[in-house]
DNA sequence: TTTTGCGTTCGAGCGCGCTCGAAGTCCTAG
DNA sequence: CTAGGACTTCGAGCGCGCTCGAACGCAAAA
């Protein structure tokens, strides 16, 4: 039930539009089928970030990663699938330092799931946090550009008087208004 | 009528919770009554920024203050409300060179008002690229919340074999699963 | 055989956005 | 008269997350 919930939102969050999320769904749906080992640059093409930043990950002690016979790094499926994990984690935000605990934690067998989920629920919120602050921008960016285009809407009267030269240009009224005192 | 949406959405982003976002209604209505001028750490204090932060902006030719007898600044409300401005976008993630791009066309004059709009436009866009991440990423880590906590629930099963080492701590199926191929 | 190309390690460097410290000025309170 | 505190300028430093370059190794293609 709960899963379905999420299902849905996930559903919603693609809803409308574009090029990324379609990446987006690519890139999951081949987490079905990996292959059973992949060189650097494949890891890289599929996380899309640099093979330079795969070897910094390992630096950091994220990720541990076997070498072939020339030395070069062979990633199995599970090192892929914690980089999955990982580079999701550094998109949403979480700091490389968090994600070192957590790993260690990983590492440090199933005892620490409790913490580990501590850490999970923090950074659920500061997601959340960080989608209502970004959702509130977006209405003060939308409200301007709005104000902004429609210059013959009716709109422009709810910013007042223009003084000749640039007042509108950074007004913040539209918050004002579009949040109601309390 | 975009106007009404854009109300709509921003009490919608407010609804549920916390003392972040009542901070920033607070924030937003005082904007209604704004001192003359400001010192500034009242700015400092109204902006939750720190004094160090407001130099290095005038420095970056974000705004101009004028100083007083003393040599300290005095903060008009126009400056305040160019801070507030800059503030947000900053808040949104827009990057110091894009807002002293958009400021220098500001200070221009009325002519680059389409120009930025572009600017203006394509931060909505970010914005809104940003906030899908999010809530993607959000997604992702509330199931894996959900599949950690409820051991004992149904979810488990969803996830298929454990390994008795920790596999499934990392495992990314949340995703695969809630995001159909296609 | 030489070149091309992909990989390796190591350490340094960079871009961003602050953040801080030093040294000084000025006003006010005790 | 002195001490405290809030301010000034200036330049340096920092934390983060990469990003890059140098010098090298190995292997398949020309």
């Amino acid at each position: 039930m709960a899963t379905d919930d999420l299902m849905t939102r996930a559903l919603e969050a693609l809803g409308d539009d574009g090029p990324l999320s379609v990446e987006a769904i690519h890139r999951l749906a081949d987490l079905a089928d990996l292959p059973e080992t992949m060189t650097i640059a494949e890891v890289a093409d599929l996380l899309d970030i640099s093979p330079h930043t795969l070897r910094y990950y390992e630096r950091a002690g994220l990720v541990e990663v076997a070498r072939d016979g020339n030395g070069h790094r062979v990633y199995d499926a599970e090192a892929v699938r914690r980089l999955v994990f990982l580079t999701r984690m550094r998109l949403s935000g979480m700091p490389m330092r968090d994600l070192q605990h957590y790993i260690s934690l990983v590492d440090a067998g199933g005892h620490t799931v409790p913490e580990r989920l501590d850490v999970l629920v923090e950074h659920r919120d500061t997601i959340r946090r960080r989608i209502r602050e970004l959702t509130l921008s977006l209405t003060a960016v939308e409200y301007k550009i709005a104000t902004y285009g429609g210059s013959t809407g009716p709109d422009v009267q709810a910013l007042g008087t223009t003084t000749g030269t640039d007042r509108t240009a950074l007004l913040d009224e539209p918050l004002r208004r579009a949040l109601p005192a309390e």
